[in-house]
DNA sequence: GCTGAAAGTGCGTACTG
DNA sequence: CAGTACGCACTTTCAGC
């Protein structure tokens, strides 16, 4: 049993780093100096705390959002993916997310199955990229859900200040 | 019918808007500077493609990655929400929206479904959020996949340098 | 739409407490 | 770990093409 000060909890996160996850989810392009000025510490020290923080893997990367309607790409779908891999492998999961059409490749609990988030131009492109993973060796089949319209798109996860650990 | 020459294409990005865009994606805290550098332009020109390429709402965002282990979220969980709106209604929609272990609301082709992604630290917590999601007046059933591993998961989309539009 | 110059600001290092 | 100081790099604006 291990015990905690209210600055200094689960993760080795204080309160200032968890300010300055917030200040930059939300706006990765956010300056250095800014947010020292609205953490109230010094810029080399926030510098500091942003560098412990991409090295222990808390900080994944910093991406720009570019609306898929620019790129031509106006069509978002979801398809489960149901495998054949052998136990414990997740080369079918490899071979999907090889494909640039498909952005997310979650492993789930249903039986050797994968939810794959895919985005393309329209219904043409869907077909020739599901006929493509129906191609694939150990793919049995694929379900797909078509989205209509995405109401909240966002990686921004809640950041609190819970005691409970 | 419009005709585009080779570097003005559709939705009026060129083949440096892309370029640019293609460097941002993957790191949104690339220097201005350095950007310029590599498409070979003036700081000062490329800044201004940037502003265009955010009034014009092709760039909708500079987003953080953040860990969600860091934060206690090890739990990643995909919700089917049977809803009962009225037609043209995406009122149950924006309910779920506004929960912040809701990441993303998209309303699919299925009967009044939506399909929501969301992250909590546990089953327990889970179950906590369900039951809150079932307690909202229209909607009537859900159905949870729970994700055991994600091999890809990105927002970075393809963009291709296609003579095709 | 791009360049280049100029002014202001921020960054990153070094060093101190 | 945090703060100060400093030289260099970067950002941003503007005039001119």
């Amino acid at each position: 049993m291990e015990f905690y000060n209210s600055t200094m909890r689960k993760n080795g996160l204080d309160d200032t780093d968890r300010q300055i996850l917030t200040l930059m989810q939300g706006n990765a392009r956010i300056s250095n100096a800014e947010i020292a000025r609205q953490v109230g510490k010094a810029p080399s020290a926030v510098l500091e705390r942003i560098r412990k923080l991409e090295v222990n893997g808390v900080i994944l990367g910093y991406e720009t959002r570019i609306n898929p309607k620019a790129l031509g790409l106006g069509l978002t779908a979801f398809t489960y993916v149901h495998a054949e891999d052998a136990v414990g492998s997740t080369r079918s999961g490899r071979e999907l997310a090889e494909l640039p059409e498909v952005l997310e490749v979650h492993h789930t609990a249903g039986q050797d199955a994968y939810l794959i988030k895919v985005r393309v131009g329209d219904t043409e492109d869907l077909g020739k990229l599901l006929r493509k993973i129906g191609s694939i060796d150990s793919v049995r089949d694929t379900r797909t859900t078509i989205v209509l319209g995405s109401v909240k798109e966002t990686i921004e996860l809640a950041i609190t200040n819970d005691t409970q650990d």
